[in-house]
DNA sequence: GCTATGACTTGATATGCATCAAGTGTGTTT
DNA sequence: AAACACACTTGATGCATATCAAGTCATAGC
């Protein structure tokens, strides 16, 4: 029930745990677990109380909700994100269930331990705050890109942010196109009409290569918000 | 640029107040000022860097997103909420801006003084993340709402969360219609037509009263996702 | 008490997007 | 290489909701 030695460096150098003290940081990994899961895996289910902490260290993890059977990714989270962390502070159900997209490795703090190295240490207590506020605002944006913006112009943006944080105007699509439209808040079938759409505005796709080929004229279609940096 | 001694015990009761040293607690109030705004006052522009952590003490504030002089109201607060922490703690720029829509009292406390008082004081830090987390839960909930049910639904699940918070099945409007729709996320001729529609669904309503007349039949349409509670 | 202003309602129409229904790939299994 | 599964695309249609346009009602000022 304790995460072996030989991983804790990498965990250790993540904004979250970085500024804590050894000694708080020793006694978290003895009661914490690393845990690997497949494609695919149910991690946490809406509505259960949390139990643990969960931190992505590798792989990939999709944050849904459901309602009569209907699915709708609220976020995707790679390494390093914590997860669902609000739940776990306020003691109260989960809002959304979570699984893998690919095979993953996942850090699991029990939540009493959290809540007292919260208490003990102010460095961490200053990293899960900075997390929470970085989430926060993450959903206020697709909140409010989900009321003021077209479906399309949401793609738009959706590519926009991404060639920008890859620095680069020619990338791979990072997950099934079915996944990010569900993320973008549409059909598959409206991502794959909004895909076409978006020629006409600065961008070439095929397949899963995206190309933003004039940034300026997809600027001006997309209506881009602040910047997208959580 | 201080709190008066005389308003200084209602803030203390504050659940993110009450906890903290009265060393703290005097400290942080003599470095903050309560200040009075009329109804309509702009409080705070989306973009603008955040100089103070804003508590409302008394009246009502709507915070909302522009876009191309569009508004869309993300969330309305009431005594005592604090905005915009997120922004205040990682000293980023407001997504949202604020106004009052009644007359209000507001607390403005330096967001420096935040940041020390957080390092300082361990039961002022838990204060702190159980607001956000607390704020955290409030949008996931209304981006699901917004994601998953009709305009209808979430009017009727709005309707079925005050009549439980005010514990009574009669009720009055708190503000405007038009800004009620734009808070779920609709027009006010939608709002008009989806009241009308709730009549068959155990609402009835005159004017700005509501009265909730057959609560199982309003649950059965509304769907109500988890429990509304933060 | 009349009138003006603005919120609200109601009706007609338009639009964005979902849904339903065939396709067309593309990669995997045998 | 054939065949299957499954994601994706494309087309036709329908629905929820926005938009546009008249109203109606309520309140405040004169």
């Amino acid at each position: 029930m304790s995460v072996r030695l030989a991983e804790t460096p990498l965990i250790r150098s993540l904004p979250l745990f970085k500024e804590m003290s050894e000694q708080s940081f020793t006694d978290m990994m003895d009661l914490s677990m690393l845990q690997r899961f497949p494609a695919r895996a149910d991690i946490i289910r809406e509505g259960e109380m949390p139990d643990f902490l969960h931190i992505v260290v590798e792989g990939a993890i999709d944050l849904f909700a459901t309602r009569d059977g209907e699915e709708s990714t609220i976020d995707i989270l790679y390494p390093v994100s914590t997860f669902i962390l609000a739940a776990v502070i306020r003691d109260e159900p989960y809002l959304k269930s979570a699984r893998t997209l690919v095979p993953s490795q996942i850090l699991m703090v029990p939540s009493q331990v959290v809540r007292d190295t919260f208490n003990r240490d102010a460095a961490f207590a200053r990293g899960i705050v900075a997390e929470l506020a970085a989430r926060y605002r993450s959903v206020t944006r697709v909140l409010k890109n989900d009321r003021m913006l077209t479906s399309t112009e949401r793609l738009a943006n959706w590519i926009l942010n991404s060639a920008r944080r890859l620095k680069s105007d020619e990338f791979e699509l990072p997950l099934e196109k079915r996944k990010l439209a569900s993320y973008l808040g549409m059909t598959p079938e409206s991502y794959s009409r909004g895909m076409s759409a978006l020629e006409q505005h600065g961008v070439h796709s095929h397949g899963a290569t995206i190309k933003v080929t004039d940034v300026a004229q997809l600027k001006e279609f997309a209506r881009p918000a602040l910047s997208d940096d959580a």
